[in-house]
DNA sequence: CGGATGCTTGAGGTCTATCAAAGCGAGTGG
DNA sequence: CCACTCGCTTTGATAGACCTCAAGCATCCG
């Protein structure tokens, strides 16, 4: 570790920037920025996390903002009677951490699926550069109602009254993000397990698993343990109610 | 309609602003701001709605976030497919448009329930404001991040499996919030149908209708129609599974 | 190879949705 | 003032969906 973390950070932008949340206040330089604008003038440092291990938890002091580089996440809330309810899923390019903002503590514990990097973005410093450059002050509002606007999509989801309904709006949620990103989004890996997924819409892993066999059965599913390939996008469509997500 | 809206508002913050979710935006003059500062350099105008009337809805472009000032308002997301979800119920001193600023149009309707009246907030004003005060600006951003949270907790609600507990949650959260505006958090009048306390729940009308009594069988509740009485707060709160949301 | 973890499938019980009917309550018009 | 209407609520009976408990299978890893 001889060079300093700016230098590793200095590289030209990698492709999983292309598709970050962050993209517009990381790479672009906002108007009246210098010419010395760099993407780790936002970024501070980079921070590997093993499959397993917390990014934050619950009711941890906030300091930053994270975008994930690579890997898997999970956002679950513990209720005092110890139920978990996980409240997203998190792939390469979207954001963790907003929670925190509000009172200066983590309202959830992240947790990392496989082994992943995020990008640390120390909230101190977004704060003072959005101060100094107001388009990059528009584009973080935007970014915190997006936020917003997609938990109304998870309700949508989560009042489904049938399981087959909540997993089909489910797994077309996450195919559409994976296709965003260049992956394939008809042949996918889950990353998590079946009961993380019942954790998230509510249902228990015995009904996912039986809901993944009524969607094979029904010819629009190929499942074999955690390899999804979707063979009939349009018929998954259909049974989820065309709500995407 | 002699004088001008400023001149109308330059009265005293009534008792409504007290709870204000924009209280320290709107009353608090951000440090650096001239001795001139007043509620109204936010608050452009108040609008009257009438029951049933909407204040913006899906689709329609995003100019001004909105602050409850009377009243009480709903806001539902409809899905392609035609069922709608009711996404939240706001109460005087809470806030509604913050789904539009991410991409400038209105992500959910939001419709009156009852009477009421609005503080208007004209949004380039807010983002020049909290561009020239940074006190403002973190403000504003915890705001924000406050609105991800509260949807954790209705997550938490939604994962409830058992009708009964859904709803005991709901009523608390209701009594709560109404307590933390000087109202009595014991008796309450419901200023929403049992089909829409069901939209929001995930559940059918009648299931709403009939937990309702069986809450009152246990002996937590009072239930004559919109009139609700808790007469057993922990009863209540033990059923709920603790989590006030 | 053996254990651990996760997945699938089965049987039975419980809860909710659905369909149906009757009971309030507020507002209207005679 | 009363009867009427309309919207909302309550309650009942039935069917269907999910949860629970339980057993067996698959996969991964040391």
């Amino acid at each position: 570790m001889d060079r300093p973390p700016a230098a590793a950070l200095s590289t030209a932008p990698s492709a999983a920037c292309a598709h970050c949340a962050l993209r517009d206040l990381c790479l672009t330089p906002p108007s009246g920025a210098p010419p010395s604008w760099q993407p780790d003038t936002l970024v501070a440092t980079r921070l590997p996390l093993r499959r397993g291990e917390a990014l934050f938890q619950q009711g941890g002091r906030f300091e930053s903002l994270y975008a994930v580089r690579s890997g898997f996440f999970k956002t679950r809330v513990s209720s005092p009677d110890g139920r978990d309810q996980i409240t997203g899923f998190q792939m390469s390019g979207e954001l963790l951490g907003l929670d925190g903002i509000g009172d200066g503590v983590h309202a959830c514990d992240a947790l990392a699926l496989e082994d992943s990097q995020v990008c640390v973005v120390p909230y101190p410093t977004l704060e003072r550069l959005a101060q100094q450059f107001p388009d990059l002050q528009t584009e973080f509002h935007r970014i915190l109602s997006r936020e917003i606007v997609r938990h109304h999509a998870v309700m949508l989801l989560l009042s489904n009254v049938h399981a087959d309904r909540r997993l089909a709006a489910f797994l077309l949620n996450l195919a559409r993000r994976l296709g965003n990103r260049g992956y394939s989004a008809a042949s996918l890996v889950l990353r998590m397990t079946r009961e993380e997924i019942g954790t998230y819409l509510g249902l228990k892993l015995e009904t996912v698993s039986r809901s993944f066999s009524r969607l094979h059965e029904r010819g629009v599913l190929d499942v074999r343990q955690r390899q999804v390939r979707i063979i009939d996008p349009s018929g998954l469509q259909e049974l989820a109610g065309d709500n995407g997500g």
